[in-house]
RNA sequence: GGCUAGGUAGCUUAGUUGGUUAAAGCACAUCACUCAUAAAGAUGAGAUCGAGAGUUCGAAUCUCUCCCUAGCCA
């Protein structure tokens, strides 16, 4: 028996020292939408997303709160969940960095570096900032403050372990390079790959109490990263599966800030523990608001839940990939949403089904003829010219519209609406051109809006219409 | 300071290896229409393609210098 076609997609997993916005929901609706297409294309998808829980950020974020840590992290976490539920993520699992199995199999992880001797303890010496969890250069502190975070870093001289990144490893990490999407991207990581012999990757406990013990060193616990990364690994576990029938065929997407760990210390994880590199890592840019850094202090943080009670699920999903850049940064603005969601939803997509349905109405045993019709259409071709294939989705939406607009042209062309019922006759359903066109369309973008392709279907099939996007009026 | 990406009509963007009047959508103006969610259609106006220099018969596209934006690294 042939086996079917496997398709292994994740996000990276939200840290849980703030809530969900709308770059987050981004990379989920992202995924969701190539999971979504494989799916359509027959392959057996397991997508994964979920919460990175340690760091000492979160435990100062729990102690802020005036909570346990468990606890906090209980509460925060279950709101990404809730996320993926609210916008229809079509998730196989939920991976928390909590999980007792996460931890059991990061320590026997690290276990296994040890004996390939890929760890080294050794003496460092650095300032540290607990705001970034990260050293910084002398060049990042000004006036024995950190540049970010604009708070005092701590002079710190501590063991640690470290990861050596061996030129051997750094030879498989250039071969690997392809993967990487966009390519430019390729270039940043040979330039900062140079620059790493090793990696320091524990803390001593007492600077950093919440996260995983180093196994057979009590005193040191393992840097967040390390513990962060291998949940691509354990959520496969945590799910139930077996690690080989799922790692295969990986598609991983990140946010560019996180690019270095993916791009360094994860292979650098992979190659040790002999599970082959991600085989395409897609890396999208930073959302702005109206030109502007989103961030708390200005008060213009985006959340998922505004988004939806403006325009509905599916209309956001859609709006996220026409009106942003994925691959780049890009600025939301809500005007810019209303114009292409009145302009190509409620004008286009929704119009044009309205408007078809009317005129199908007065094509005798319309219903019956319509229905059949579908029946007989075949999905295969457009799904594989679809440009998800190359995961380009913007230009897999403007061939919806141009599409949309063939079907819109060919109406007021043939004006069916002056027609006879003699006319009618001489028409069958097959040459009625902007259905063709619309059911096109539907494919495309079922992976975008699932939800309202299935109400499209509905109402082609009962001939009867509601608006499947209304109007904004203001 | 080094590196990467970008700077194209009011806005958001396309422009493959250099080649005839620089493309699309939104917004705008005019005309026409009424099957449809006060929608759809046609026409038009709107761009010295960041600045300058160079290579070339010919450059948004190649080279150099500079300016601006975002980011990565030291």
């Amino acid at each position: 028996m042939e086996t079917m076609q496997k398709y292994y997609i994740s996000t990276s997993i939200a840290y849980i020292n703030a809530e969900p916005h709308i770059g987050f929901l981004l990379e989920l609706v992202s995924a969701d939408i190539l999971a979504r297409y494989h799916q359509q294309l027959g392959e057996e998808v397991f997508f994964l997303t979920g919460t990175d829980e340690h760091g000492a950020k979160v435990a100062q974020a729990a102690e802020k709160a005036g909570q346990e840590t468990q606890k906090y992290a209980d509460q925060v976490s279950e709101k990404f969940r809730e996320l993926t539920k609210e916008y229809n993520i079509g998730i196989s699992e939920f991976i928390r960095t909590t999980d007792p199995k996460h931890i059991e199999y990061v320590q026997n992880a690290w276990k296994k570096l040890a004996e390939k001797k890929v760890l080294e303890k050794r003496s460092y010496t650095g300032h540290y900032c607990t705001g970034c969890e990260a050293f910084k250069t002398e060049r990042e502190i000004v006036d024995g403050k950190c540049t970010i975070h604009e708070t005092p870093v701590e002079k710190i001289v501590e063991e640690n372990w470290f990861l050596v990144i061996s030129p051997e490893v750094k030879a498989k990490i250039k071969e690997w390079l392809p993967a990487v999407y966009p390519a430019h991207k390729q270039n940043e990581i040979l330039n900062i790959l140079d620059e790493y012999d090793s990696i320091s990757v524990s803390r001593p406990k007492e600077t950093l109490k919440w996260g995983i013990e180093v196994p057979n060193d009590p005193d040191q616990v393992m840097y967040v990263w390390v513990d962060a990364l291998l949940n691509y690994v354990t959520g496969i576990l945590v799910a139930g599966k077996k690690i080989e029938d799922v790692w295969q065929n990986q598609t991983q997407i990140i946010g560019k800030d996180i690019l270095k760990f993916h791009a360094i210390i994860w292979p650098a994880l992979l190659i040790a523990l002999d599970l082959p590199l991600p085989k395409q890592l897609l890396v999208h840019g930073f959302v702005n608001v109206e030109g502007k850094k989103m961030s708390k202090s200005l008060g213009n943080v985006i959340t998922p839940t505004q988004l939806r009670e403006r325009y509905g699920v599916d209309a956001t999903r859609y709006l996220l990939f026409r009106q942003l850049n994925f691959y780049d940064d890009s600025s939301f603005s809500w005007s810019e949403f209303d114009a292409i969601y009145n302009g190509e939803l409620a004008n286009g997509i929704g119009n044009l089904t309205a408007r078809l349905i009317g005129l199908l109405n007065r094509l005798p045993n319309g219903q019956e003829k319509v229905v059949q019709y579908l029946k007989s259409l075949d999905s295969e071709p457009i799904k594989n010219i679809s440009p998800l294939k190359q995961v380009d989705y913007s230009a897999t939406l403007q061939q919806v519209n141009e599409l949309l607009k063939e079907g819109d042209g060919w109406i007021s062309d043939q004006k069916p609406w002056t027609w006879t019922e003699e006319d009618w006759s001489k028409y069958d359903v097959a040459s009625f051109k902007p259905l063709t066109k619309l059911f096109e369309a539907s494919v495309l973008l079922h992976p975008f809006i699932p939800n309202t392709v299935e109400s499209i279907r509905d109402q082609l099939h009962s001939l009867k219409s509601d608006p499947l996007f209304p109007r904004l009026t203001k």
